[in-house]
DNA sequence: TAGCTCGTTGGACAA
DNA sequence: TTTGTCCAACGAGCT
């Protein structure tokens, strides 16, 4: 059993870590140093290691990195979390109070309102705290006190607010009183098992705070100024891949907000932060659009069950370049590009006509970023069933995306190496190959005409929303 | 209340 | 090659 050192002195505060594992703009920590005599740092995992989702590789070396800014004193614990919490206490009635943190996705929230009551029976202090989002999503509403459904006038409303200044930082006397913890805490994690496929992600990725803020502050010399116009390019690093921190928490939005705010031309960054507020906001209002279309005349639409044709999409053998090169740079990294992202999914919820919430669950799986409230919003958009969603006949032509953003095939090149001899516009439309141009062997040919399956899902958009001529 | 404007990220086609 | 227009209709949000 892994545990602390001795029993626990008299006052003391759980601080309950889950998607904030950072020390800075930390509220409930702050709180807990600054209101009582000692603090013990907890982190419970849920994860099932027996096949665990790529972004588990991230949380160790995230939970690695906390507890060394803890010098160690990071008690980390498996299981269920309510009962692993209820066990705490129940065998530690020097325990005084628990504080976390507040996070908003379905079911959890629900989870937490019920452990906060069962603390409060037991008498227990407890409280939570903002720490996640820059706007709790009960702050923002139109005039009749009703939720947004549309982005740009809840932009608006959020810039009226303004951005809030990130939490001051408990000073290094008062992190004294964090307790320590046995040694078997840091071997446990150090011990979480990893996948093979995942060894990749240390060539691209350093998921400390510490490179994570580095990486900040570079994209804020380097990029931010023409991130406008270069975000839309996947060849070129215009973007400042910030998202698997954000997911962890080891940096804050508000702390984002508060380094570029000053910065000339930071709105067309600060703007996206404010998707991802969106994305929480919406899943908070309506919880059910995890699983279920916003809009319900897709609850009829009849997706395809085609499982080759999902499985060659996510490993990259769809046979159209760019979906190719963003699926493979997903499994390779962990990441994609976001113009990419919606060029996938769109290709398969359109073209394909399979099931957002198939692709959802893999973007979960492969995703180091993967975040319910962003990657669930982005699917239900591209699929055309979510709020503010993209109109029916917004089907992405790949071939032509790839042309207009990807024009030297810089991105496809890298991920798609078998097409590397192929140069224009031939390289997104290998199976078209110009006068003397030998197709590529060793390159599948597309599982669906690109013209094909528009018209497809066009037809089975005018079914489902009742234009249907035929 | 009624009326007006607008809606993150597009594509096809005609001129 | 570039530019403009249309693709449907509706509901959200504002005045």
């Amino acid at each position: 059993m892994i545990s602390t050192l001795s029993p626990l002195p008299p006052d003391t505060a759980l601080v309950w870590f889950r998607n904030d594992l950072r020390l800075q703009d930390n509220p409930a920590l702050a709180y807990a140093l600054r209101n009582h005599a000692c603090v013990l740092c907890v982190y419970v995992d849920t994860i099932d290691w027996s096949d665990p989702p790529a972004n588990a590789w991230w949380l160790r070396e995230a939970l690695r990195d906390l507890s060394q800014q803890l010098d160690q004193r990071l008690l980390f614990l498996r299981g269920e979390e309510q009962a692993v919490l209820q066990s705490l206490v129940a065998e530690n009635p020097a325990l005084e109070a628990v504080y976390w943190n507040r996070r908003y996705e379905p079911p959890l929230r629900e989870q937490d309102a019920a452990f906060k009551q069962w603390l409060r029976e037991r008498g227990l202090k407890v409280a939570s705290f903002p720490g996640n989002l820059l706007f709790e999503p009960w702050e923002i509403n139109k005039a009749d006190g009703s939720p947004y459904r549309v982005f740009t006038p809840f932009y608006k409303a959020a810039r009226s607010v303004g951005y809030v200044e990130p939490h001051p930082d408990a000073s290094a006397q008062d992190l004294q009183k964090v307790i320590g913890v046995s040694p078997a805490s840091r071997e446990a994690i150090a011990a979480l098992p990893q996948r093979a496929w995942m060894r990749g992600f240390a060539d691209h990725w350093e998921p400390t705070r510490a490179a994570g803020m580095q990486r900040l502050v570079k994209f804020s010399e380097m990029s931010l100024r023409d991130y406008d116009e270069r975000r839309h390019i996947p060849g070129v690093p215009g973007c400042s891949r910030m998202s698997p921190w954000l997911h962890f928490g080891q940096i804050s939005p508000r702390e984002i907000a508060a380094l570029l705010k000053p910065l000339p031309d930071a709105e067309p960054y600060l703007r996206e932060l404010v998707w991802r507020e969106f994305a929480h906001y919406i899943l908070y209002h309506w919880p059910d659009s995890v699983d279920s279309p916003m809009d319900d005349r897709f609850k009829a639409m009849p997706w395809r069950d085609a499982p080759d044709e999902l499985r060659r999409w996510q490993q990259g053998q769809t046979g159209i370049p760019l979906v190719d090169a963003g699926m493979r740079e997903l499994w390779h990294t962990g990441f994609m590009h976001n113009r990419v992202r919606m060029v996938v999914a769109s290709f398969l919820t359109k073209h394909l006509m399979i099931d957002w919430r198939e692709g959802a669950r893999w973007f979960e799986y492969t995703l180091l970023d993967a975040d319910l409230a962003n990657n669930r919003m982005g699917w239900q958009w591209c699929a055309g069933s979510g709020v503010d969603a993209a109109p029916y006949f917004r089907v992405f032509n790949p071939a032509l995306q790839g042309e207009r953003f990807d024009p030297d095939g810089v991105y496809v090149r890298r991920w798609v190496p078998e097409l590397a001899q192929l140069r224009g516009k031939q390289l997104h439309r290998p199976w078209n190959p110009g006068k003397g141009a030998k197709r590529i062997a060793n390159y599948p040919s597309p599982l669906v005409g690109l013209d094909e399956g528009r018209q497809r899902a066009l037809q089975q958009w005018a079914r489902i929303s009742g234009r249907d001529s035929s």
